[in-house]
RNA sequence: GACCCCAUCGUCUAGAGGCCUAGGACACCAGCCUUUCACGUUGGUAACACGGGUUCGAAUCCCGUUGGGGUCGCCA
């Protein structure tokens, strides 16, 4: 196991008092902690990117900070309006409120192009005119040698009168080649790495345009980011970014490397690899708290704690806690906690969820008193769903006579029987004549009469459930019948009784 | 290939040298509860990757092996 870090170290402000201001006039104290979400709209709010930004969401919640959110669309090519409208969506989804306005990396691209050129006025960074061949070769015989694949240098001190006329050149930082360069990570510990295995990145593309590298680096100083929270896929990459603090002279974030989110499979969880967006788990009927308690638990721990709010995880949320090895993704587990927030849910609010669901299938609106029926329903039938998806077909009984299915066909074969019938007409009958038809009085009269006639109280309920409800498994029969009320009881009753004739 | 990271039940994890005969949760199996199905409840199966050290004592510290993952773009 590994130490643990020094307590207290890197949320401590970097210069305090200190006043920036960004975009819209935005000011933004230094004596706080500050963190920051930067997707890519390449695609949808993926898994792993979901939970980055819940743990950089509460850390930020935990210490009173702000938590930003920076979309990186400087690929021109890749980036869509979509992705972006779907990022937004999925972190509203999830309840992962962002402070100011969201910064689109594109639009600083001025300011990358500054640095750079600064870097390289001060000849910390210098003009590189090497073609794509001339660089594809020298990949290909450094991994013959055995070396790391990067770029050799071979314009760091070439002079400019050297430059080919008509050759855009990029802008590579002139990158320490001794010793090493360190990072001191909040979950990962002190990680270091020979600068001689590092090459001089670009930093500025040919057509002007700046690199990743570049921009991560220029926006969290700029946006003034105490603590990047990001995948372990950064760790390395953090080395060349260290690389550029250094250079410009400026503090480093901290950074927190959290370990990657694999499939069930154990392989890399990816989009190519059928990873989905959480609207995805929107759809399939998961309920944001229960995504943001599973995600939590997914290399975060707090003792024994499993059930943890939302409430209790921004007050014991922390980065020492975080574990260093990689977690698969397990529906079977996200879905038993859904099934538990299920149950806390109120009725209200679970119906206002699942009537859009049964309307869809109907194909029409819900009435008043189907929606009345609905929420009523809600308790009995919320304990039996593991998803809203399940939830609203258990209850759409309540909204339409069902059709039999084959078991509740076969459940209510007994009241072919001449004896049986009789004896379930003479109890419903008496039901539908109580004074008040509730729950606790059905249930009194068939204990009653199941007493009397020596009948099981199952035989009594499970032909009337199929009858009701078109399926052998339902809340309790008696707390169906008081909700559906005496004449929908009657009626689907009846033509229950006429279908069981027809199919036999 | 080079570099970096990781390694406890099937899965998520607890574990900071003796509290470990390794704990919890999900899943699974069995019992109880019961008008069905669930819920609840009781119990059960199930793990320290391997090999060397250090130590009176190692899941825990060190080294190595093996296995997994990540990064090496004028993508982010």
């Amino acid at each position: 196991m590994r130490s643990k870090p020094p307590q207290g170290r890197g949320i401590l402000p970097r210069q305090p008092g200190r006043l920036w201001t960004l975009g819209r006039n935005r000011s933004i104290s230094m004596s706080q902690v500050i963190t920051r979400f930067a997707p890519s709209p390449t695609g949808y709010l993926h898994i792993g990117g979901a939970r980055t930004a819940l743990f950089s969401w509460l850390f930020a919640r935990r210490h009173g900070g702000q938590f930003r959110l920076r979309i990186e669309d400087t690929d021109r090519a890749r980036s869509t309006e979509d992705a972006v409208n779907k990022i937004f969506e999925g972190l509203k989804w999830l309840g992962l409120d962002w402070d100011g306005d969201a910064v689109m990396q594109f639009s600083r691209a001025a300011r990358h192009a500054e640095v750079a050129r600064q870097l390289l006025a001060e000849g910390k960074a210098y003009r590189c005119y090497c073609s794509q061949e001339e660089l594809a070769q020298m990949r290909e015989t450094a991994k013959a040698e055995g070396r790391p694949m990067g770029y050799d240098g071979r314009w760091r001190d070439r002079d400019a009168s050297e430059a080919p006329s008509g050759v855009p050149p990029v802008i590579r930082l002139k990158a320490p080649k001794d010793g090493e360069t360190l990072v001191a990570d909040l979950v990962q510990d002190e990680v270091k790495v020979a600068n001689s295995q590092l090459d001089d990145m670009v930093l500025l593309r040919a057509d002007g345009t700046p690199t990743y590298m570049l921009s991560v680096v220029v926006d969290d100083h700029d946006m003034n980011v105490t603590h990047v929270i990001r995948g372990d896929d950064h760790l390395t990459n953090t080395f060349r970014q260290m690389q550029i603090y250094n250079a410009m002279g400026w503090t480093a974030p901290s950074f927190g490397h959290i370990p990657l989110i694999h499939g069930p499979d154990g392989a890399k969880l990816s989009k190519r690899h059928g990873a989905l967006g959480v609207e995805a788990y929107r759809d399939m009927g998961f309920l944001p708290e229960a995504m943001r308690n599973y995600l939590l638990r997914l290399g975060w721990s707090h003792g024994d704690d499993e059930i943890i709010s939302t409430e209790q995880a921004v007050s014991w949320f922390n980065l020492e806690n975080v574990g260093r090895s990689p977690a698969r993704f397990d529906l079977t587990k996200l879905s038993s906690l859904n099934a538990h927030y299920l149950r806390q849910a109120s009725d209200a609010r679970l119906a206002m969820e699942v009537a859009p669901l049964i309307e869809k299938s109907l194909g029409r609106q819900l009435s008043p008193e189907e929606a009345e029926r609905l929420t009523k329903g809600m308790e009995g039938l919320k304990e039996r769903a593991k998803t809203l998806v399940e939830l609203a077909e258990s209850a759409r009984f309540y909204a339409e006579s069902p059709n039999l299915d084959a078991k509740a066909l076969k459940a209510m074969q007994p009241l072919l029987d001449n004896d049986r019938a009789l004896q379930m007409d003479a109890f419903l009958s008496k039901a539908y004549d109580l004074p008040s038809f509730d729950r606790a009085g059905i249930e009194a009269l068939a204990r009653n009469h199941s007493e009397e006639t020596g009948m099981k109280l199952g035989d009594l309920a499970q032909p009337l459930r199929a009858a009701l409800t078109g399926s052998t498994t339902s809340p309790p029969i008696f707390e169906v019948m008081e909700i559906l009320g005496a004449n929908l009881c009657q009626n689907r009753f009846v033509s229950a009784i006429k279908a069981v004739r027809e199919a036999t």
